[in-house]
DNA sequence: ATTCAAATTTAGACAAATCTAAAAATAAAG
DNA sequence: CTTTATTTTTAGATTTGTCTAAATTTGAAT
C-alpha cells in the first residue's frame, strides 16, 4: 500500500514476470528464464524484491506477490499497454510490433506523463492485443460481459459494449451495427487469423477480425433450438 | 560515418555535454561539472568513447568531438529534442518542464520510432525551446534568416518565415499579422521573462512572447534614421 | 528409507559506472 | 625559475546486475 519506493527497471521487470507466472507462486528457474537470465541472479533478485516487500519468499519454495508487489506491478503494466496503445493508435506500429518498443518506454519514471498520455489516449481500457490496462488506483478493469474473442462457435450472445472508448472502434462497430443490444451467433472462427464470422436473426453474415473480437465484449444467450 | 554502434545510455549524455561544451574543446572539470558527476569519473568515460572513435583526447589537454562523435551527438540530440516537442505539443506539458522527461525518452533505442514519431509529428525543424531539431541524416536545420529571439533593441526587421509548420504558431503569426514581408523595429526587450514589444510602419506595437520571438525568423534591416 | 535427479542457493568473479583520496601535470605568481 | 594553486589523472573501493561452478535442498523412485 505505500508508495512503491522507486525501483530499478531491472526490479520492474522481474516484479512482472512474478505477476505474470505466479498463480499464487513461481520457482527461480521459470522466472530466470522469463527474464532472460540465470537462476542465480532470479535469486539474488528475488531476495531483493522480498527485502523490500514486494514478493514474499521462502528459500527452495519459490515466490509470489504481496499485495504491495500487486500494486507496483499493475504499474508498470499500466505503463507498459498504455505506451503499447500510443505506438499502435498513434504511430500506427502494427500490434505484434509494439511489445518491444514499450518494453522500453515503460521503465520511464513519471506519474504525470503516464496521467498525461493517457487522457491523450482517451483512458483505454485494453492494449492492442485486447489485454487489459490496470487503472490508476491499481484496479483492473473487469469485463462487462465476455469479450467476443472467448466465445466458442455455434454460441449466440447479445452485444454488451465495447472495451474501448476510442472513436475509430465505436465508429467502427456502429457502421457495421454491432451496437448494443443487438443479437448475434457466433458461426466460424478461422482458423489462418482468428477472424470471426457472425450472424444476426436475419441471417446477415459479418466478419470481425480477431482484434475487433477482442475488443467486444459480449453476454452469452442460451443456446436456441433452430425451430423454436 | 560508421553506424554508431550502440551506446550505453550514460555513454549517449557525456557525448551530448561534449557537443554542447566543446568549443573546440572542453576540460574534464566542466564536463563532470555537466553531467552531474566528479572529474574521475568523467576522465574514466571520455576514455572509453576515445577507445569507441568518438572523441579526441589528449591526457590533461580536454576532449572535443570527432566526426563520427558529431553524428552521434546529433542523433541523441535529434531523439531528445523530437520528445519535448511531443510533450509538449501532444500532451500538452510546458516548456519548461519537458527537458528532464526528455532526457529519459531519447535513450529509447529504435530507429523506427524516431522516424514514424517525427512523422507523427510533421518533421518538425525547432523544439519547444526554439532549439533547431537535426535532420535524420545528421544535418542541422539552418535558420532562413535571424531568430527574433536574437535581434537587439532599435533593430528594424522583415518577418521573412516561421522556423515551424504548426498550425497553432502559423494561426497566431498569422493572427496577429507577424506574416512574411512585413517590417517591424524591435522597440523593447522585457527583461524579467524576455517578452518583445515590436512596432511596424504605422506605429502599432505588438508583444511576443520570447518563446514565440524564438520561433519567428527575420531579415534585418539597414537603420533608418527617423525622418529620412 | 536411501538414492538420485532436478531445482535452488551460495560463493566468488566480472563489467559498468560511480566515488574518495592521493598522485601527477599544468598554469600562474612571485 | 621556483613555488603554489588548479586541474586532471590514477588507484582502490562500492553498487547493481550478471555469470559459472560448486554446494544444498527438495522431491520422486526404487
Amino acid at each position: 500500500m505505500n508508495a512503491p519506493a522507486l525501483l530499478t527497471s531491472t526490479e520492474e521487470n522481474y516484479l512482472k514476470a512474478v505477476f505474470a507466472l505466479a498463480q499464487p507462486r513461481i520457482g527461480t528457474n521459470a522466472l530466470a528464464d522469463r527474464v532472460q537470465t540465470k537462476a542465480s541472479s532470479a535469486t539474488d533478485m528475488i531476495q531483493r524484491l522480498a527485502e523490500k516487500g514486494l514478493v514474499e519468499y521462502e528459500r527452495y519454495r519459490g515466490v509470489g506477490l504481496t499485495p504491495s508487489g500487486r500494486v507496483a506491478a499493475a504499474a508498470v503494466i499500466r505503463r507498459h499497454r498504455l505506451w503499447e496503445v500510443f505506438l499502435a493508435e498513434k504511430l500506427g506500429f502494427g500490434w505484434h510490433e509494439v511489445h518491444d518498443l514499450a518494453e522500453e518506454l515503460e521503465h520511464v519514471q513519471s506519474p504525470e506523463l503516464i496521467r498525461r498520455l493517457d487522457a491523450f489516449l482517451d483512458t483505454p481500457s485494453y492494449d492492442p492485443h485486447g489485454d487489459p490496462i490496470p487503472r490508476a488506483d491499481g484496479t483492473w478493469p473487469t469485463a462487462a460481459g465476455v469479450r467476443l474473442d472467448q466465445v466458442p462457435v455455434g454460441q449466440s450472445f447479445a452485444v454488451a459494449g465495447a472495451a474501448d472508448r476510442t472513436d475509430e472502434l465505436l465508429d467502427y462497430l456502429h457502421r457495421v451495427g454491432m451496437v448494443p443490444g443487438t443479437e448475434w451467433t457466433l458461426v466460424e472462427i478461422v482458423p489462418f487469423d482468428g477472424t470471426r464470422t457472425v450472424q444476426n436473426r436475419s441471417g446477415r453474415t459479418l466478419d470481425l477480425s480477431a482484434l475487433a473480437a477482442r475488443h467486444v465484449l459480449v453476454q452469452p444467450q442460451e443456446t436456441q433450438t433452430p425451430n423454436a
